[in-house]
DNA sequence: AAAACGTGGAG
DNA sequence: TCTCCAAGTTT
């Protein structure tokens, strides 16, 4: 006797391909007239470019509508076509790129814009397989990016649509643990005629109506077919995964400057966190250090030059996705030696107007604009 | 397969 | 202040 999971029980109480033909169809005409009514008009739907279509689905990536827009429209101006992306120094797609974060999908944006130009002339691909072969397309933005551009009818599963299926079909897991589950429904009940705007449709569902916290469910279109609504239970849904604690790191920062006042500079490794930003030299203070101590340690580590540490310059807390930092940033003085890139990409000592062209982590555009307040200070 | 990977806004 | 999480992908 084979025992049923709760998966089963619940996607069985929906079903899937089991799903009555009536109550999909009526799912989709719902759906898609509601779109019509309250559909958003937004920058990326006025085009059937794949390159701009794209280019926003990346973005969109983790990222909400409002922040992406200005950046967007910024991109599209700057790299107006693929090869004009893949022509492009990294450097300065990172600069467009600056403050989006999860700088990875503009790494992977250029090496795929290059990939294209080299392999099909700078066409972007309409089959879903060479789509998925791109660096930092997976399933859904593959989906989104296809049925946007060339109306084909393949499924998406982003937060939004997890969200709207969780609550429809009151997942009993949350949608991590039910992946292959949420694909097969959104699959489902994908309206084959109307693959574009039934994808947008359902992310616009989940982005304006069936939001994370107090969903307007008098305003949505599939009430009558959603269990969590039937049950009272819309914002139990879906259920979250239980979230380990993030360390806090603190930081000791140099501003080093020489004796023609610039400023010295490093760039991260390609790879790995802020991968290819600019930055100001520092590390992680040890147990029993005191921060001067760490700043000098961390210089002569990572630059091979020795340094006297001076006046505190800015504090900065900051957060990112999985730890902390505190950024305890000083002013410091080039004594000797000739800085060596040991543990980073790059070195380079700037002026502070040239500073403002390189691309650098948003805790650091903090360090920038200290120093410039400070400068004006000192003039003054 | 769990962890890495940014930032901004909402409550 | 703090937690959650937003049009996810990669390793």
């Amino acid at each position: 006797m084979v025992r049923r999971s709760n998966l089963d029980l619940t996607f069985s109480s929906v079903g899937s391909s089991s799903l009555p033909n009536f109550a999909v169809k009526s799912l989709q005409t719902t759906l898609l007239n509601w779109y019509d009514q309250q559909g958003r008009d937004l920058p990326w739907r006025n085009t059937r470019d794949p390159y701009a279509i794209w280019v926003s689905e990346i973005m969109l990536q983790q990222t909400q509508v409002k922040t992406v827009i200005p950046y967007y429209e910024r991109w599209l101006q700057a790299f107006p076509t693929v090869s004009d992306l893949a022509q492009a120094e990294l450097d300065r797609v990172l600069k467009v790129w600056q403050g989006l974060g999860y700088y990875a999908r503009a790494r992977n944006l250029h090496k795929a814009a290059q990939e294209i130009t080299r392999n099909s002339n700078g066409i972007f691909p309409s089959n879903v397989e060479q789509v998925l072969a791109l660096p930092g397309i997976g399933r859904t933005t593959a989906g989104g990016i296809l049925s946007a551009a060339f109306n084909q009818p393949l499924p998406i599963l982003d937060g939004n649509v997890k969200r709207v299926l969780a609550r429809l079909i009151a997942l009993e897991v949350p949608p991590a643990k039910a992946l292959n589950l949420l694909w097969q429904l959104s699959e489902t009940l994908l309206e084959p005629e109307h693959p574009r705007d039934f994808n947008q449709a359902l992310m616009d569902l989940g982005a304006t109506v069936c939001t994370p916290k107090n969903p307007e469910c008098d305003r949505c279109p599939w009430t009558f077919q959603c269990q969590a609504y039937h049950l009272g239970q819309q914002s139990n849904f879906p259920m979250r995964e239980t979230s380990a604690p993030i360390p806090h790191k603190f930081i000791g920062v140099a501003v080093i400057w020489n004796e023609a006042q610039q400023i010295l500079i490093d760039k991260r490794h390609p790879e790995g966190l802020l991968g290819g930003l600019w930055e100001f030299p520092g590390g992680k203070v040890e147990a029993g250090e005191t921060l001067a101590e760490c700043i000098k340690r961390e210089i002569q580590e990572e630059l091979g030059i020795e340094i006297a540490v001076g006046d505190h310059l800015i504090t900065i807390e900051h957060a990112y996705t999985h730890f902390r930092v505190t950024l305890n940033v000083y002013h410091c003085q080039h004594i000797n030696g000739i800085p060596q890139p040991i543990e980073c990409e790059e070195i380079r000592w700037v002026t502070l107007e040239e500073i403002e062209s390189y691309p650098f982590p948003k805790a650091n555009i903090q360090i920038i604009e200290a120093l410039k307040t400070f400068v004006a200070s000192q003039v003054s």
